[in-house]
DNA sequence: CTGAAAGCGCTTACAG
DNA sequence: CTGAAAGCGCTTACAG
């Protein structure tokens, strides 16, 4: 790689010239100036941004840490993230890494690779990142949402969607109605599930347990648990705490005949454009990325900046979003 | 942060020491050695993995280069590459990045952030990179596939699995075949689209221009691709270059009364886990996502070690997965 | 076996 | 306006 030494060397200057020439901060005389951008030019010369960052003890990067790629939010959230960090002259780096002691994060974080870090992993346990977080380094915890944090939090109010879904099927005179609920090793489908049972409970509705399904956040958990949902007969709905997890209900309710939503009314949370495709055509509850990302990213940057000491918790609402998997007429 | 300099005073030892133990290159003596865990233990110690990079001239990490993350193919791979990668204890680091220029990358790259560099990009420009390619930064294409390219390449054989989606078809018996392609700009599709077109030929069978709809990677595509074909009647079947065109096609099928795979078959590439959804159940060409990544990141290893100098060059085969958009008994 | 020194590529006071 | 010097946090010869 081409340093700025080299640069120097060709432009017949010292290096700290090319330094304040690429940084424009003091006045360079014109000749010389013109002589070190055509030297960067031929040379093509990127500036080490690690040794940057280590010398002015800023990266201008945040981080992006998460557990589970694969699930289908998590691209749109990331664009999100990374296109509202960009107009903020920030750039973003992701890392996917399972381990819950964030091995890539931690290390990215001791480096100064990184000025602060969005967690977006799902699961409960990242001890690693939240260690950070205790010594003072930037932690955003981004959807996820736990009562009592030291650290900023912007999140979708996941309960507030999930009690306004319960009000929804219930103000449409249902009464006998299943749930299917995510992971509890997860802080949004604990919080789903909450504000699914407080709602319902409010309203004057039971939730018997054989109307309960929990599993994994995935189409084949959904898929599965309309099997095991129909001892009971029918019920009139079924409330899914993911999109995901509603298709595979979809697919098993269609599989087995079952008309929606004629027979079966079906909604979930989360919003994924796939979930506007006709096959699903799902009632959802949407998350507003482009909010998210913004305020997350907005509340990071202050975090970073310094210029705030108590965190911030934020819960943005999501819109109810009908389709042809509910139907008002019913 | 806590550095090295830290635990050295703490454990009443010089900075250099504390180096020694972390990487054990040395023998130190026990005594000193268990004085400097311990410092290392109570300070929480994280190494500032940017100096070492910059100092070793290597930080042992690749870097993914990605610029539409929303591509749903893309999650699979990343995981395949984290994990491939982690076995052979690199790090991975992912940027998202639309900029043909990739700033993200190439400031990483030139800064020794990583020491190589996994181009994922579908779209055919991304001069940003190969600039660094040509520099001499160690650079692999993954799943593009130029025809001449003075990189390393590891992709799936688009040629071939699009030649033998048409020799599938033809096999069964289709004679007035639709086929519904990606965009221009990007490698996989044009050669998926060559591929297909050459097979036809191959095997006698006409491709009118009315049978083709070329658009983007999407479902919105495909959709809107069904109405177009419709002109000439409909075909025995539809090849889509991607899956998620696929589903577009599906649902349009659908939603326009026609049966699949009765009164037309279907079939995509890339074998999405979704494929096997029921609302698909799409017979697709599958990509062997754990052995490209495994390929990818073995010859970018390569690459780096400087162990080699003819860039090599790799085109995985693909596997036929046949399910209900097409029916043998047609 | 352990410390003092040099250096990775930058930026930023400090002289001149 | 420009160069020599220091230092960000490490690793690795070099002395002792």
């Amino acid at each position: 790689m081409v340093t700025s030494r080299d640069v120097a060397r060709r432009a017949g200057v010292s290096q700290p010239t090319v330094s304040r020439v690429l940084n424009g901060v003091t006045t360079v005389a014109p000749e010389i100036r013109d002589r070190v951008l055509a030297a960067l030019e031929e040379t093509g010369y990127v500036p080490n941004a690690q040794a940057k960052a280590m010398r002015a003890g800023r990266s201008g990067a945040i981080g992006v840490v998460t557990s589970e790629i694969q699930n289908p939010f998590l691209p749109y959230l990331v664009d999100a993230i990374t296109g509202a960090a960009r107009e903020r002259d920030l750039t973003t780096v992701v890392w996917n890494d399972p381990d819950p002691s964030n091995p890539m994060a931690v290390a990215g974080a001791a480096s100064g690779i990184v000025d602060g870090v969005l967690v977006t992993a799902a699961r409960r346990d990242i001890h690693g990142v939240m260690t950070m977080a205790q010594r003072g380094f930037p932690v955003l915890l981004c959807n996820r949402a736990p009562e009592e944090a030291p650290v900023d939090v912007v999140t979708s109010d996941h309960f507030g969607s999930a009690a306004a879904s319960a009000t929804y099927l219930v103000e449409h005179g249902h009464r006998d109605i299943a749930a299917v609920f995510g992971p509890p090793d997860t802080f949004a489908s604990p919080a789903r599930q909450k504000g699914f049972r407080q709602s319902l409970l409010a309203h004057g509705v039971h939730l018997p347990d054989n109307r309960v399904f929990s599993g994994a956040t995935s189409y084949e958990s959904g898929y599965r648990a309309v099997r095991s949902l129909f001892d009971g007969g029918l019920p009139d709905s079924i409330f899914c705490s993911s999109d995901i997890i509603a298709y595979g209900v979809l697919d098993a309710l269609a599989e087995a005949g079952v008309k929606v939503p004629n027979d079966v009314w079906v909604c979930g949370i989360d919003g994924l454009p796939m979930s506007g495709w006709r096959s699903f055509d799902l009632t959802t509850h949407a998350q507003d990325i482009p909010h998210i990302a913004a305020q997350a990213v907005d509340a990071l940057a202050a975090r970073i900046g310094g210029s705030r000491t108590k965190p911030v918790r934020l819960e943005l609402p999501t819109t109810l979003v009908v389709r042809g998997s509910t139907n008002h007429a019913k």
